[in-house]
DNA sequence: TATGAATGAGATTTCATTCAT
DNA sequence: TATGAATGAAATCTCATTCAT
């Protein structure tokens, strides 16, 4: 479901892959270059050979996973027709982003938005908005379906707040599984009928 | 509701009030010494006759908010009695440090986390765990009388991530004011009968 | 024999006095006049009231143990009159110092001597010229007594060596009194005869 | 006798050897890393490609002329037999090392120990114990052959003191050259016959 | 005299980035 | 492409000293 971000293959995705590690690890900020480096074995110098900056590497990270989320959740919605099967694909598909292979890139994306550079931000934006159109277009069926009271809007940033937080918490392998915790999301945003 | 965290009588509590500020508005990484004594309107170095380091300033910030929203969410629930009320008191105190006269620090305890050294971490992680010990008893509580059907944990985890990503995107000032937002939160935790 | 330095009753002194037991202990560069502030119960801007500068501290110990120092090796020879004894009068008076009521300023004076300014170091060099001129004169009567070969000058660098780096190994209050290392030391330098 | 301490060829020994010159003229405390970049011809801040910090520097040079002095000790005593040769071994050993090509950095070893940290201190002990070791057992050797009645212990400290501080007042190049100074110091621990 | 807040110069250190080899 | 030495700007922090109260 959730396609490799980066090819083992190319240097390049490499150092990217180690970096989202890193970067999600300690945070942007706390990463050095030389750390970079070293977790994919190169010195850091040897870096710029392959980026331009430090910030070239958080803004590839993020690029890639919106783009790869974005075509997942399109994917996704594409065999669904029912509201709800529907929201359940918004869901999954951010929860396999999360706690999947690509855990590390989509951490990166949610948490270090802001160690991003204003302009660069305005950039990938636009695929961040596509993206969240598609929650708000589903959200706004959902509603109409009868499936929720809330404002669309509203319900968007609550699950969307709900699903990121979770990185902080879940961990994949325990007793819980992804479709377990998609299953419990779902649950809140659409309570069984009392 | 809110208490003031910071006393603006005492130089300490500008220092760490502005820091605060800056902190929130750019994180802690990005912010400088410099900043914050500019803010303040002292020199960079005098900063440190108030504080041992940066992170001293981080910290104290931090545990500020979290002896005052342990003080608030006892003071909200010991007037509560049945679950719904009391549950509508966890979600009001947050959101009244999230976008009340506390926001600044608040948002930097949430969001800043990981910028704390990991033995500080464990040092506040004390206050905090008492925090949602409450937490974790109210909804408790909403389950035993039938409220939701979802795990208490999980619920927390839920509604604490909703809550805090609403400083993203909540601004206070606007058409929906606070208590109306509480509302909207509680509606997601509660649902209307259907 | 060894006339305190310092009299506590003047607040001056107790600063002084407290001072070269830091720099003795920590060194003159190690210590912040905050610490010295700290020893003697005020806070390091009152310092400012009883001196003109960290290095007049520094100063004023270190003019305080010459002049002692010369006093107390004049009284010592004053009574000896034969080489051996005068001999070790200039031994008995450096160990006294080392480590009597003085063996804080005494081993400011020994090993920071490079801490000073140039100009100050010039100023006290007088005092302390007197001071060697008397030992000069004490070895040149032993080697002409015939109690040692070795030339009056270098006899004095190597015995004035091995007495001040007592204060890095001698502690008194052991088994060895003061008197029996000021005997061990002048075995040293008049061997016994064979 | 004295092997070069450090490789021009290396950059990180050619720091080295400049921090340790200016270490021994101005004291640890007195220099800067600007100066010691300055004297070797770089920034302040590539100093840190080398070393971890400022007391890096010191830890290294200090580290360099223990190991250095061990095995110039060691070389000197496996070919001297005789007490007396082998006390003049141990001088000779002190006062090449003192005055000679490494001067800088034993003199900087000597002088500055206090300006090392206890757990780094405390790491070099070791070392420097093992080279004492050797002075204990030659000195007993020399007391048990009748040539002295001073306790070994105690006239190594006095030894040592007395050559240590020859790096205050001697001046190679002189009327004084090493082997006459060596003598000298010799006839201080062994007089002649009388 | 004492306080305590502030200064301001300067110290060490960090680190992304460059570039000759 | 990789290395490793170096850059240089900027960061945090130290600390003797000043001064109004």
């Amino acid at each position: 479901m959730t396609a490799p971000l980066f090819d083992p293959e190319k240097p390049r995705d490499r150092l990217l892959s180690a970096a989202a590690r890193l970067f999600h690890r300690q945070g942007y900020a706390a990463t050095t270059v030389r750390e970079i480096g070293a977790e994919v074995g190169i010195l850091s110098g040897s870096l710029f050979h392959h980026v331009k900056s430090k910030e070239d590497i958080l803004f590839a990270v993020m690029d890639r996973v919106i783009s790869a989320m974005l075509d997942a959740l399109r994917a996704g919605l594409a065999t669904a027709t029912d509201p709800r099967t529907r929201l359940r694909a918004l869901i999954s598909v951010e929860l396999h982003y999360l706690h999947g292979p690509a855990a590390d890139a989509t951490g990166v994306l949610f948490h270090e938005w802001r160690a991003l550079s204003e302009q660069r931000r305005a950039v990938l934006l636009d695929g961040r908005s596509a993206y969240f159109a598609l929650w708000q277009q589903v959200l706004t069926e959902a509603q109409t379906a009868g499936l929720t009271t809330l404002d669309p809007t509203m319900l968007r940033q609550f699950l969307h707040g709900a699903l990121a937080w979770t990185s902080f918490w879940y961990k994949p392998g325990g007793a819980l599984d992804l479709e377990a915790l998609t299953d419990q999301a779902l649950t809140l945003v659409l309570p069984p009928l009392r």
